[in-house]
DNA sequence: GTGAAAGCGCTAACAA
DNA sequence: TTGTTAGCGCTTTCAC
């Protein structure tokens, strides 16, 4: 069923028919009522490439996602963000395209996105400090929406991002008032902005409390669950070795964990662990493991929101690029770790 | 730059570019190296909703995960197989669409999809023994491939299924050889269909044995990190319990290791676990967890193939349904656990 | 308030 | 071997 049986149907023209469903003004309410009736009963669905091709529009945002940032899609939180984008985009239909992406092809990605006009915008996952990617797309015209931020990139742009650094200020502060003095920090690689604004919230905690930096207990790699193990193996044979530890992401958190307990350790006793990117209600009971994180509902609000940034972009290119800072939530489980205040 | 700009510059028509483009037959050699060269020097690419309205061709694949089979998202195989499928499209000019949507919505969401030309075909995604999606694609005439079987379904269909039966009946086999002869199955929903084809291949393993099936050995639930835990932590009270486990899923692989530390035991040396859909070489050392699974290449493989399959259909819907089945490796890690032949 | 007709960018008969 | 022409299904001027 199309436009022309439709119209067919009714008697009418395409041209009233379309006006009626997209409910333009000059269309008699009683026609108007007739068109969505039938409309309905024949279930019509205008086809999108036909719209597309009128339009100009083609309905569509487009998600690349760097092969290299490819593990983060085990990252629950991206999940849920795309859930929460998706949610936005059906409301507004609006389809989600996926790509996957060798980073070396990304540029020819981007331009071919839009010169095949499949996407109306796009959004920028795992930005890097100086990311190339937003003046290639400002460049290109094509509209775009970072999650997260690129700190060294001057030129203004729609991003929405966690308020990381702050975030690790707070949790370190939790971990201060603990009595914990010897923190350890397993962050993502620097390059990363999310890494830097972490790194920068857990020095700053620490020097408002006029505590040195020690350079052996921050570490910045790909957040892989080894590289928790082999840090906090590591960290664990120092002279005076952390009774506490933040981390960037669940997946390093577990090879920590195990570290902890080939110590002979326990995990929420001796030791203090708070994650950052992990949901007790999503992998773990809740019970014995503390939870510095943005909530799983959080961050599917956090994807609906920059959805709806894209889109209104889209809708009105002319208008200033708009931001968004998320404060996450502070969440601490049962057993957070030792406190040492009393020692 | 569209066809017509480009007609223009080269004094030929539409038509012609076009066919130069396409590898139509009748254009002469010289020609087509002009077009082509032309083609290139503009960076000419065709519109693809103009295209897609004049093929009737979308040039897009769905993959439409219910919302409650999110969680398939965290989990890394899903990655690696969305990352073979998007290879195949690219390389064959499809793009991948991607809607995450409420369970009660789906049928309304294939319907629409197919009613509005988005996509040319569709991935379905954790099919169910029964699963009633494969009824509706066929009902609708929208093409289809299915990532994974629906047994109880008997119209015939695309799909492309791992040996589920074979690996589990395997790695019980394996535990067998070991000495082992009680052994925890942590398996996922029953009504999916990989479980339901797991736990056959575990039972068939014992009865070959004849070793008695211990219903208490048996769980069936969704592969949370706590199910994992605390399936575990139960079966260890057993008066006779496990000395090894066949698990899953990563997922409640996570909270098996979590109950098995807590029980003071180390895993790999007082007690066994196979993990399925597990993959060393992602997230874990390789030192101490046994490892029975796809290995990330063959679900990206896996992932390309059935992409395939799909294509293929989509150019030749007239022809039969393509199954494949492919066979898991087993590779264990260094200390598999105990093997308790010589006791 | 409604309709006729042009056009979005491309493909595919049909002609030449 | 190339070109002319008529669509694909919709939106949008411009007339009525």
């Amino acid at each position: 069923m199309n436009l022309k049986d439709l119209a067919a149907r009714l008697g009418l023209s395409q041209t009233t028919v379309s006006r009626a469903l997209n409910g333009y003004p000059e269309v008699s309410e009683a026609t108007r009522q007739r068109v969505a009736a039938a409309a309905e009963k024949y279930s019509y669905r205008p086809n999108t490439r036909a719209k597309g091709l009128a339009t100009g529009r083609s309905m569509a945002i487009g998600h690349v996602i760097p092969i290299s940032a490819q593990h983060e899609m085990v990252n629950p939180v991206f999940g849920d963000f795309i859930a929460g984008a998706g949610e936005t985009y059906a409301a507004a239909g609006y389809d989600m395209v996926l790509s996957l992406v060798q980073d070396s092809q990304e540029e020819r990605v981007y331009r071919e996105m839009f010169a095949k006009g499949n996407v109306d915008g796009i959004v920028v996952h795992a930005p890097e400090m100086q990311d190339p990617r937003i003046s290639l797309l400002q460049d290109i015209g094509l509209p775009f929406a970072v999650h997260g931020r690129a700190s060294d990139v001057q030129i203004p742009y729609n991003w929405l991002d966690m308020n990381n650094k702050n975030a690790f200020l707070r949790a370190t502060d939790f971990l201060l008032d603990l009595g914990h003095r010897r923190i350890g920090l397993l962050n993502g690689l620097e390059k990363m902005d999310f890494a830097h604004r972490r790194r920068t919230g857990y020095v700053e905690a620490l020097l408002n409390r006029g505590i040195a930096v020690d350079p052996q207990l921050m570490r910045s790699e790909e957040m892989t669950e080894n590289y928790g193990y082999q840090a906090v193996r590591q960290m664990m044979e120092l002279p005076d070795p952390p009774t506490a530890y933040l981390v960037s992401s669940m997946i390093p958190a577990i090879g920590i964990r195990r570290a902890i307990h080939d110590a002979g350790l326990v995990m929420g006793r001796d030791i203090s662990v708070i994650t950052h990117d992990d949901d007790l209600s999503y992998l773990r009971n809740g019970d014995d493991v503390p939870l510095f994180t943005a909530t799983r509902s959080s961050v599917r609000e956090a994807g609906q929101q920059l959805a709806r940034i894209l889109i209104e972009q889209i809708s009105n290119p002319q208008q200033a690029p708009k931001t968004k800072l998320l404060e996450a939530e502070l969440t601490v489980g049962r057993s957070t770790g030792p406190n040492l205040e009393g020692r």
